[in-house]
DNA sequence: TTGAAAGCGCTAACAG
DNA sequence: CTGTTAGCGCTTTCAA
């Protein structure tokens, strides 16, 4: 036992007979080896137990065969489920996925990328449209190949793998006014640096106002999206008057936590007020009464954004942009307003 | 704008007017260069806008700063903040995590941990004990450093980091037989490959023994960690006769399913029969009833494993084992049982 | 404190 | 189809 260090390339070359080149051919484009050739190498390989070493590796060819992932938070099951599909994809492409996260902070979100691009990452997925110019430049000036998922407008470039936010809320508000609701309020995730949740606001609120008949927004908070800050949010908004009959939240912790302070105060839901959710993560349907949402196709859209990253890196141009349909989920939280009876009939 | 490549140490070296040598000292060992020649190093890098290469370093260095993680699945919060939480520490550490999935499958683990370790990993986080003797050989042949987390056996290895899953599943089920239950139920997660799964069955059937007068545990079903089938084993279990009294589940997940399955077939819960969880994730305390569960600090675990990791690679022998402690969480599912009048006096 | 120079292990022209 | 050979960009002795 005097081997002190890992097999290499020469290692393997001298007991296979051939020469580094063919080996490395054999690994990397094995049609291009004559199988003896082919099988003298593979049985070499086996026997020293030897693996390409890394380093090497990047540096002759200049890839990593890996891919980074910037994402606000783990915490979120719309994430870490959207993560998981993506990093299947990769993984059945022999790549692999270097993760970081932000916590909604976008200082932090230049701070990884650029500590993933300086670990070797041969391209990014970003989530959301809003960055400073700062993150902007430096992923223009680096040239970096990147991926900006979770959200889709019209005018989408051909990075982005997306829904349309907006137009979710636009629709899932419809769904409520239609209902016969007037008095809406929104728990509004950060709108600040967050392009979802402003989208999400602006969509809800055109509804409201597209739709006349004397609706209205009566209040919106902004909350982050914590279970207690929901709850807190739906506190306040129900503790003053008028209280709406409908609350339309930014996403289902939102909703949930504005559910469980509702049990605690003692106010029904459906029944006092309404509740619509914003993901439909696993929570959505488990809670009770079951939070009507907005279904968003979260493992379709990891698949497809490695999908496109992939595309990307191997120099295609097309492929995107890609849009992908939410859905309206209607449940037991959403109810027509016991007030429904105030209404003129037509 | 005829540049094409990305500045190189002698692009740098070449500015500042210094050795190659020295700036690979600033930026490694800043104290080693004096406070002049860094200013000069300093300010070329800055007008380059240089970067270091990673193949280089790597190839030169043979460390990557990045560190795997393998763990079952990012589906379940559980893993998803302990991983959160993780890769929070690495990366105040400066170094990066690589992430990959199993789906519980210890083949696909063996895969990914190879799949990890090719693509530079310096070291590896991997979730439980149980794993096969080839990918025991392959983490001891290749001397590959990793720590290993979510389960802590009494006999633990200095590389482990988690907590008892038997002892908190025996402590729990006490807690169950104390209030009188002792027709007792186990949804359980797969056992077959998995540690956790088994140590906690383990848990509650030795607690249920040691208990003695008259407990029993009724019924046991392996289910896979998903809702649905949470909810399909509650079924089953309570179709047949005797029914249990008390159901303890190997996570909230199934948990959850059981309790929602309830709901749906007119099953009162903790009225006819109680339930209880595992983890204590956020869904636990938002169900209604609230479910009974035990908490696992996910977070400090997360980061107990990263610390120990960091460590190990720097050489360091101690730091471990870390045994973190669990908590039962009584909430409004667990009650005593209906049939408690049964019991005969004291 | 600094510089010169020898690799680290692999890939990719280019010849043969 | 295979071998030769030049780097890829960085770290790290070893001398100065």
């Amino acid at each position: 036992m005097t081997k002190i260090s890992a097999p290499t390339l020469e290692d393997v070359a001298r007991l296979a007979g051939v020469s580094t080149a063919s080996i490395s051919r054999a690994l990397n484009d094995p049609d291009k080896v004559a199988k003896p050739t082919r099988d003298k190498i593979e049985a070499a390989i086996e026997a020293l137990g030897y693996t390409p070493n890394f380093g090497g590796r990047a540096l002759a060819s200049n890839r990593t065969n890996t891919v980074g992932a910037v994402v606000p938070t783990m915490a979120n099951a719309m994430f870490a489920s959207g993560l998981q599909a993506f990093q299947e994809v990769l993984s059945e492409a022999g790549v692999n996925l270097l993760l970081a996260t932000t916590g909604y902070d976008s200082e932090q979100e230049l701070r990884q990328i650029k500590a993933l691009m300086a670990h070797g990452a041969d391209g990014l997925m970003l989530i959301g449209d809003a960055r400073p110019q700062s993150t902007r430049d430096f992923l223009e000036k680096r040239r970096i190949p990147h991926v900006i998922s979770w959200c889709f407008q019209p005018d989408a470039s051909p990075i982005h793998v997306g829904f349309d936010n907006r137009a979710a809320c636009y629709a899932a508000t419809q769904h409520v006014l239609e209902l016969g609701h007037r008095r809406i309020a929104m728990i509004c995730g950060v709108r600040q640096g967050n392009d979802r949740a402003a989208d999400r606001f602006d969509g809800v609120s055109a509804a409201i106002d597209d739709f006349g008949q004397g609706a209205a927004m009566v209040r919106a908070v902004d909350a982050q999206y914590r279970l207690e800050f929901g709850g807190d949010a739906f506190e306040k908004i129900m503790s003053q008057s008028p209280r709406p009959t409908a609350i339309i939240c930014g996403n289902d912790v939102l909703a949930a936590g504005a559910l469980k302070r509702a049990r605690e105060l003692g106010i029904d839901v459906p029944g006092d007020v309404s509740l619509v959710g914003f993901d439909d993560i696993g929570l959505a349907s488990v809670v009770t009464p079951a939070l009507a949402t907005v279904r968003v196709p979260q493992i379709e859209m990891g698949r497809e954004a490695a999908r496109l990253l992939l595309a990307r890196l191997s120099g295609e141009e097309g492929g995107g942009p890609v849009e992908l349909h939410t859905e309206f989920m209607p449940r037991a939280s959403l109810a027509p307003p016991a007030q429904a009876v105030d209404q003129p009939e037509p």
